[in-house]
DNA sequence: CCGACTTTGTGAAATTGTGCACATGGCACG
DNA sequence: CGTGCCATGTGCACAATTTCACAAAGTCGG
């Protein structure tokens, strides 16, 4: 049966994470049974894709009732790689390095911090969260020793590329890049990007058409601008 | 000529922060001319969806020749609403409230921190980045009087509604939320999630299938597994 | 055991996003 | 001032994603 599972849509796999996160609350509330409809409630999208996205994982609802909570969080586990943990390791001990290592939200859901690297010989030592900075030339000790896959890239832009170029000559075959460049890997590696400042940048935009589209029916008489509600 | 803009698609306005940045570089560099090739080349994007993209913009391209790189950062800018300051407030001064507060990327891009708030007595006075913390009861005080529109939460996730509500009540209306929940806002209030642990699962899941190949390789031999290569 | 009711799972339509291919416009060189 | 070349801007086909609408399947009260 390790056959390789059918693809799932990209944009689905965005969102089961979110699934997951909303369930995984409503288990705590105790709920133990949750329909697509109150499940897309819950994560501000419409019901009908919670029933695609989920009926990509398979036929795991009763018609009639909805979707067993507990059952629904493994299956979802399960499909997302969640059912064991993953070791990730922390390139740049910085503002963000620290932020990270010390963000709990990782390790409750099963991202352990198995290291954090950084170049400054000054760092090297300090304590991070419960983990103490090695430097850079350990990181290929870390990765192999402790079978991590994924790494965190959270150096400054300049040093970002030499960062990936270590983490992926360790043999870690996906990056998770926080710093505001773009990364060549080679084939077969993974990237995401996530740019603090470009979420920023998005909002900057939505609130500066909100300003104008003020200012236009300020000067038409014509206020009946059809703006999109909160975004998901 | 207030009119309301020709709409952009989302997935063009996502683009544009990564253009805007590569463009920043380039000029840094000296560069004051580049292709829509180079561009897209730069930011591991097709060539054509670069042309498209910009060409919701205007027309600032010259045919035979390519963008200056100077003008065309100028009309991003303008686009996103980044030819002013956005003053930002930020909403707990936990570890990631630090790095936030502290992340030169932020001010570099017009993004000014106008201020950090933490509900926290015992973290109040102290310094982040060059920011007294504030008293939550500042906080309207500190939107009314600065002007700012876009709200942070990093708050811990028990704590995320409440923010949001205090946000929204002070008179921001974009949020950026950091902490790993859906929050409920009023209609006409933009949010954006940015949850950490959710890039980590989407990861999780490509390295996952990855495993799976390899070992449906091993068992079968049909080694001829196509793979997505680094996603941008 | 049946009928009313609820909610899933899924074809099919609608919408959105992508990439190709090429006509168009502009530059540069002779 | 004309010719060749180059890169933009865009129409079009196609791919991905979202949404609708409804048959199928199950629950529950009587």
């Amino acid at each position: 049966m390790a056959r390789t599972r059918r693809r799932i849509p990209e944009a689905t796999v965005a969102r089961l994470p979110v699934y997951l996160q909303i369930l995984d609350e409503q288990a705590d509330l105790g709920v133990d049974n949750i329909s697509s409809e109150g499940l897309a409630e819950l994560g501000g999208v419409n019901a009908a894709k919670v029933r695609k996205d989920l009926s990509y994982l398979g036929s795991y609802g009763t018609r009639g009732v909805g979707y067993e909570v507990g059952y629904l969080v493994y299956q979802i586990r399960r499909e997302l790689g969640l059912d064991h943990d993953w070791p990730v390791v922390i390139v740049g001990a910085g503002n963000l390095g620290q932020a990270l290592a010390g963000y709990g939200g990782f390790g409750e859901r099963g991202f352990r911090v198995a290291g954090v690297v950084d170049i400054d010989e000054s760092k090297v030592g300090s304590e991070l969260g419960g983990i103490i900075v090695s430097p850079m030339s350990e990181l290929g000790a870390i990765v192999a020793s402790r079978g991590v896959a994924i790494g965190v890239v959270a150096t400054p832009p300049a040093a970002a590329q030499d960062a990936a170029d270590q983490l992926v000559a360790a043999g870690v075959t996906s990056v998770l890049n926080f710093a505001p460049v773009m990364l060549a890997v080679p084939l077969g590696v993974t990237v995401r990007k996530v740019d603090l400042a470009v979420e920023l940048q998005i909002l900057s935009y939505h609130e500066q058409r909100r300003v104008n589209a003020v200012s236009a029916a300020q000067l038409q008489a014509v206020p009946a601008v059809r703006r999109r509600g909160a975004t998901a």
